[in-house]
DNA sequence: TCTTTGTTTGACTTTCTTTGACTTTGACTT
DNA sequence: AAGTCAAAGTCAAAGAAAGTCAAACAAAGA
């Protein structure tokens, strides 16, 4: 898929700038043969900041994009998302903090796989569905402390 | 019959893939000449957690349908748990069973606090008692299953 | 026969992707 | 300072999958 392929590309950009990317839009749409907000969309779906990105970028003549993959300390790192939680969370997002977690290490694929679990719709699914973000989001704060004296 | 034909078919991708498999519903069902959504049906009722599969999708564009067949043993023991825990339990009772997990070697100490974590009276403070056992026994459950995948 | 359980189908929903038209911004010229 | 042009941003429509659900149907038991 287009898409992935691109995120791949970027990936592999970042690794090659040790985490730091700057990327002309067009420039690089007309390499890869796509529509210039195809660039827009990849970004803002997979390099997310709750996945780990910074994103900056210059309109006008000479613009570009720059992309920063952060790295922080262990319990800073689940500090932030603790805070980034909120007192509601879907399902998906829930997913999305998670995978960013395992990618950094925080947590085995054992931890993610019951993580997930614990999260998912079909767990929660006795709860009505008003009310099963906001149960989410605690159970969700309840392991990442736990994840800080593991 | 449709079902179990499908169904013998999957088996043998899955064979062929080394118990991974991909597969698009629509162009699979094309190929069968059926409508999409038995395909869904053959899935959801014959390649089952419960069963030893695992199933992951993704919708939209390049999506597909994810099946992983999980060899039996450990799966086994889980499953007795999985059967023990009832439609309903408490803390103290969910915390028997979590150390009887890491006991066995079935649960890492990382694992054992998380789903500790997540099934303690704290996280699912925000539920009425009453309700609470039955939610904290679905995640419970959810959380062993998952455990088969890993 | 009547009921229960499992199958098959198709209409509708949700999610993710792709595209293109239009807007905003900044740098450079004049 | 004004105008021009080259970026990136935004947004909505169209498209491409998979999910859901209920109705129709079939087979097996009581």
């Amino acid at each position: 898929m287009l898409t992935d392929m691109i995120a791949q590309m970027i990936e592999e950009m970042l690794n090659e700038g040790n985490g730091i990317l700057e990327l002309q839009r067009n420039e690089m749409a007309n390499r890869i043969g796509c529509v210039p907000s195809q660039i827009s969309y990849v970004i803002s779906s997979r390099f997310t900041p709750e996945r780990g990105y910074v994103i900056e970028s210059r309109k006008g003549g000479g613009g570009c994009i720059r992309i920063v993959r952060k790295q922080m300390g262990k319990s800073e790192y689940l500090m932030h998302f603790f805070c980034a939680i909120g007192s509601s969370i879907d399902e998906g997002e829930a997913n999305a903090y998670l995978c960013n977690l395992a990618d950094t290490g925080l947590l085995s694929p054992e931890g993610l796989s019951l993580a997930r679990a614990a999260l998912s719709n079909s767990a929660l699914s006795a709860i009505s569905p008003a009310h099963r973000g906001l149960v989410r989001a605690n159970i969700f704060k309840q392991m990442i402390l736990s994840l800080m004296s593991v």
